[in-house]
DNA sequence: GTGATGAATAAGTCTGACTTTTGATCGAGT
DNA sequence: ACTCGATCAAAAGTCAGACTTATTCATCAC
């Protein structure tokens, strides 16, 4: 998506990082670095550049003697974009929804109310934009139009924060709301509540109401959560 | 700290590292593989896996024929704690240590929160262990143990909200919580009101009061940001 | 001025040999 | 039979060198 395979070891990632996060590997199994370069039928290495990247998100432990050792789920950088898309598409996809969506509602208030301080005219101006895009999609069927401008309003919310660590999370964000429409299915056009919610907290921002921002910033994100237990088990 | 440089790459990476979050090489400077291997003294093979490292922690960008560029800070993954790392050892510890504040006060009050609801027995017991162990070092400079019982309180309440991404902050708040103490001044004891919080805290959640555990919560938290506005410039 | 051609460059890949660490095995001694 | 220690072997780690490929830049023809 965002980085696709950047050479031979971006191939043998895109294989092996889903695998693993997957569970396809227990924690604990260890995997050889020369089988798998045989396997991927690539040098070793390739191979032991994509062993290096996996260690650098914590997701397997590489010891001499023993071999490539996968660390329990516990210690994986589950923060890692990387990380989150290749989970995002795995078999736990509804468990992982949730903890970034309750993240999401943690997060996202805090930040309406530092953007309703801190935003800039052009953010205020491109926020408004983003919510009318928002109505505008919102009948219809429109989803791809839609989704298009809800990503670019939680973008905006969390840059103009001016938070350095909420504006990180705008990739994650974006993966929670793409993954929310593009799998669990979402028949229907959008809740008309929830859009009435983003035009509000569009216009608090905008007149630096910043309790007003969060209030309304956390009625989205729990109706997020909300409609995520309807939709999931 | 954690991962003391294990292998030829390790070592790179510790002086590499801090020094691209640092500044040192500004964004959009090049470094080439071949001078940097020479410069450290490793082989080009142990370079490159530094390289695939700073890559996947999106610091740098390996493009052929021009080399290997510094990427804009705002494309960091800033929530790598290795990276964390490097930044609070570097110049901007204060923006970073205000930045990672402001992230504790939105997701340490729900945490604590759910924990309420989802700490086992033993969390609980755990809990307070750790607040007695507060109030044991609170007094007589003991700094040391201090700490020690405030970032095992910390982690407790993050890993007990049941949430995967709560708890894998708990790092986080580690490395926040150690940087305070050991590079801002704290001359005195700490303060008796946030020992006292902890401990009511730690009871909260024993008794399952979900709001009085995130509203303390949220009273620690904002002392925390006050303290680093008085130390802070 | 614009577009095609070619050369230079730095990353990317592969191979093979060697080193180092470390878990496992086996044996000596009690 | 059990412990301790020496030995061995397996796998990662490291290095050096040659080759490939993509991409930029400069040159040149139109």
């Amino acid at each position: 998506m965002s980085t696709p395979g950047r050479g031979l070891h971006g191939h043998v990632l895109d294989t092996l990082g889903p695998a693993i996060t997957a569970g396809d590997y227990p924690p604990g199994s260890v995997l050889r670095t020369d089988e798998l370069a045989q396997h991927f039928e690539v040098s070793r290495s390739v191979m032991r550049e994509a062993v290096r990247v996996l260690e650098s998100m914590h997701l397997v432990e590489s010891r001499r003697r023993v071999g490539v050792r996968v660390r329990p789920k516990a210690e994986w950088n589950v923060y890692d974009p990387q990380v989150i898309r290749w989970r995002l598409a795995g078999a736990d996809r509804p468990h992982q929804l949730r903890s970034l969506t309750v993240l999401r509602s943690a997060v996202e208030p805090a930040a309406a109310a530092l953007a309703a301080h801190h935003a800039t005219p052009e953010q205020c101006a491109e926020l408004t934009a983003c919510a009318l895009g928002m109505v505008a999609n919102s009948r219809g069927h429109q989803l791809a139009g839609y989704l298009f401008h809800d990503v670019a309003f939680h973008r905006v919310i969390l840059a103009a924060s001016g938070n350095e660590m909420f504006a990180r999370l705008g990739d994650v964000v974006a993966e929670v709301l793409t993954g929310r429409t593009h799998h669990d299915v979402m028949f229907e056009d959008p809740d008309p509540a929830a859009v009435t919610l983003h035009v509000q907290v569009a216009e608090a921002v905008r007149t630096g109401d910043a309790n007003r921002a969060e209030q309304l910033t956390r009625e989205i994100t729990v109706g997020a959560l909300h409609e995520l237990d309807v939709l999931a088990p």
